[in-house]
DNA sequence: TAGCATCTCCGAAAGCTGTCGTAGACCGAT
DNA sequence: ATCGGTCTACGACAGCTTTCGGAGATGCTA
């Protein structure tokens, strides 16, 4: 049965299989029920909507079956948070570029980041001596 | 003839949308060929798949005909950057919670923002006096 | 052990994006 | 007026994402 890949380097999630993911990572281990019932009431999909992405989570090798309960399965992740924001966000910087610094002029800008943002991920720089990357 | 729609407030533009956009204002105004022949090399598409995606953006109100040079219709942007940006960005904010803060920790984490990054923005910040918004 | 609820598994429709070809209109030069 | 090249208009299709239904397996309870 071929049922999961290991996790590429870098897997190109999308935007709900990341809101899937999200319930995931939050619980710690989950049945596809669990995930359909954290998950925002708002649009609230089908219970084998949500089946079907974590079904391709799965292939992806995202997320992994580590038991059953019932009959049913028990996912837990297989990527971090952190590699998998990763890989949205250099996405995303190539809009800008590639660097971040465009991105945060638009944000000043545009008045999503102020001066107190700023100060506070200064303080955090400072503090943290710059490990730059390999913590995942 | 039905050929555009008004501008929405914001609309959605794809990767490729927006990548014809920043073409058509880079020139200013330009017809479909001479946005092909800006477009960079790399994956330079046919004639007919940027003259669809103009024709897309038409539709969308993001650019409009001007004028016709030849039998060739001239487009001009009826969308600033700003705003098609604004809106890519509040939707990839909406990944982080919908503020600006958690993104930059996220890049301060991953060593794509540095101190200097952040003071840079911060001067300018200093500079202007927070207008915020209302600018496009 | 019979029945019901729940789950899995598979398949597939519908919408969006990127891609392009063809048919025909149009313009300028001969 | 005609002809060749360029453009437009339209439609189509493949791949990806989101969406879900149906058929059948499975497990719990009476």
């Amino acid at each position: 049965m071929k049922r999961s890949r290991s996790p590429r380097p870098s897997l190109k999630l999308t935007r709900f299989e990341l809101q899937v993911m999200e319930q995931v990572w939050k619980l710690g281990k989950a049945s596809v029920r669990e995930i359909l019932e954290v998950l925002p009431h708002r649009q609230r999909p089908a219970y084998t909507t949500v089946q079907t992405i974590v079904r391709r989570l799965e292939e992806k090798g995202a997320v992994e079956q580590v038991k059953k309960i019932g009959n049913a399965h028990i996912y837990e992740p297989r990527i971090s948070r952190k590699a998998a924001y990763r890989r949205l966000v250099d996405d995303f910087l190539d809009l800008f570029g590639g660097s971040a610094r465009p991105l945060m002029a638009h944000l000043a800008e545009t008045g999503k980041l102020d001066l107190e943002d700023l100060r506070e991920i200064e303080r955090r720089l400072e503090d943290e001596p710059a490990v730059a990357g390999a913590l995942d």
